[in-house]
DNA sequence: TATGCACCTTCCCAGCATTGGAAGGTCAAG
DNA sequence: CTTGACCTTCCAATGCTGGGAAGGTGCATA
C-alpha cells in the first residue's frame, strides 16, 4: 500500500506521515525499489493509534511514550499515570480558559454596545494591571 | 525611555516589543541618533493594552483591530461584537477540551493501573474510529 | 582617557504541528 | 509514447516566544 492509500485509510495526511517518520515517532522501514513508502495493515493500525492519540490532545512526545507502551505490551500502570497527568493538564487549561471567558463575558455584558465612545472592554484593556 | 525600561514598566518583553513592531502591530516611530528605540508614557499605555489583550487570549490580528478601535475612539458596538465572538470561540474550545478530559478520565478510571497487560486506554487508542 | 559593564541594535535559529508548493522521478492506462 | 495521478525530497510559512551571536552605544569609574 502506498502513502496515499495509507493516509486515506488512517486519517493521517501524507505530509504528517512523513513528518512523524522524520522525527522518529514512526519507523520508516519498508520502501519499494523506486523509493516509495510501503504500508501494511499493521502500519495502518499504528497510524490510527497516533491519530486518535492526537485527537485526545497528546503531544508527539507523549504519543511516543504511549506507542512504546502499546507495542511493548507493558504495564497499564504507566499508561494510567500518563493519562492522568494529561487530565490534570487539561483541567488546568480549562479552568484558565473559563476564567478568561467569564471576565470577557462580564465586560461585554457591561458594554452597552451602541455608538457612544465609552466602552468598559477597552477601558479594562487599557487599565493598569 | 529605552526598550528595557519600557519592557519593565509594561510587562512586555523587549523581544516581543520588537516583534510587535516588525509585524506592524505597534509603530516603530521614534529612534535616537544611534538607533535606540524611544518610548514615552503613551507608548507604555499602548504596550500595556497589548499585554492585557494577549492575557485575554486575543490573537495579534484581533489585538490589531482592538487597538484601532481604542485609538480611534470608535463605537463600542464593534468592540462588543469582537469580544462576544471571542467568548463564543472560548466556549467552543472549552467544551471540546472538557469532552476530551472526560473521555480520558473515564478511560483512566476504568484502567486498573497494575501490571497486567490489559489497558482500556491503549485499547481505546488502537480501536477503530 | 581608557577600560569595563550594561544596554542597545540586527539577524539567525529553535520549538510546537501542520500546510503549501516547487522540482523532479515513477507508474499505470490509453 | 504520452498523460495524469501519484510519489519523492527540500524549503518556506504559520503564531508566539525565547536564546544567542556579533557588533555598536552610553555612562561611571580607575
Amino acid at each position: 500500500m502506498n502513502i496515499g492509500q495509507a493516509s486515506a485509510s488512517s486519517g493521517v495526511s501524507a505530509k504528517m506521515i512523513r513528518y512523524y517518520q522524520s522525527v522518529g515517532l514512526l519507523p520508516d522501514k519498508k520502501r519499494s525499489e523506486s523509493g516509495y513508502r510501503s504500508f501494511d495493515e499493521n502500519d495502518i493500525h499504528g497510524l490510527r493509534f497516533v491519530r486518535r492519540s492526537r485527537d485526545f490532545g497528546f503531544s508527539v512526545a507523549q504519543i511516543s511514550k504511549l506507542l512504546g507502551l502499546w507495542q511493548g505490551k507493558k504495564a497499564s500502570h504507566d499508561v494510567k499515570k500518563l493519562a492522568l497527568s494529561h487530565v490534570a493538564e487539561l483541567d488546568q487549561k480549562i479552568e484558565h480558559l473559563q476564567e478568561l471567558r467569564n471576565t470577557l463575558k462580564h465586560l461585554a455584558d457591561c458594554c452597552h454596545g451602541d455608538h457612544r465612545p465609552e466602552c468598559p472592554i477597552l477601558e479594562s484593556l487599557s487599565g493598569k494591571p
